[in-house]
DNA sequence: TGACAACAGGCAGATATCTTCCTAATATTC
DNA sequence: GAATATTAGGAAGATATCTGCCTGTTGTCA
């Protein structure tokens, strides 16, 4: 979709606000499936269905410096039976990204004057 | 389906068979999902499409001590990006009961004296 | 204004293991 | 021989991450 440089995508602002949310609530460091399932909570219905669209925004937010990652133990992992994680915080540039995107949400959704652009995506 | 006791199931039979073939192939240690690949090449078709069967065998066979297992280092899988594995092998028992089965398979599949049993389970 | 290039988003699947639920087949018991 | 107990097998899904492909939208340039 080619999109404005330094924009930020529903998709990305969904993300950066359930960071700081987790961060709110005393955990500042999660991890992409938490993620998914918070907004499955939260948007209700079968949003990312596929993960990989997640992973993927995911990468992008941390290649534009508003996460940043690292795996966890994989011993740690390993005790619990489970796979590892890779464990994302919202850095301080996320976080300012995030304000200014709530602040001009304009900015990042110029076009198509219409209340619902595309249904069933990401509502920031 | 409640088995005589001491009797190989088919499945059962695949995997030791599996199992020794990857010994003599100079790989004694496997895991599951590797034997998963395997039977699928070999039968060619889309047996096992749920591997929860494959890994309540490998537990029964376990659990009878043809087969003993041990994780794999944890750091190993961390380093390779992928979840890790259990790495089995065929004990000196496995390898004997076996021998037994392939010996003696009228012991373990008695009944019902058509060719096609089952149409479309491993065949040993 | 129209065409093109870039890329987000969804689908599907690979990598591994394991659990729960249901059905169907078999061995044992009476 | 029939009823009962047991359990194998399949489907589906949880747990996590990531890749490839294809489609459709969108920003930019001519």
């Amino acid at each position: 979709m080619r999109r404005k440089k330094g924009t930020l995508l529903p998709l990305e602002v969904s993300i950066l606000q359930c960071g700081i949310d987790f961060a709110t609530r005393g955990a500042p460091r999660f991890h992409g499936f938490l993620i998914a399932k918070e907004m499955k909570d939260r948007d209700g219905a079968k949003l990312l269905t596929a993960h990989g669209t997640l992973y993927k925004a995911l990468d992008r937010l941390q290649k534009s410096g508003f996460l940043e990652s690292d795996w966890e133990d994989p011993l740690l992992a390993a005790q619990q039976g489970r796979p590892r994680r890779r464990l994302y915080h919202v850095t301080a540039a996320g976080e300012a990204a995030l304000v200014e995107a709530i602040k001009a949400p304009q900015q990042a959704a110029p076009a198509t004057p219409i209340q619902e652009r595309r249904p069933g995506i990401a509502s920031v």
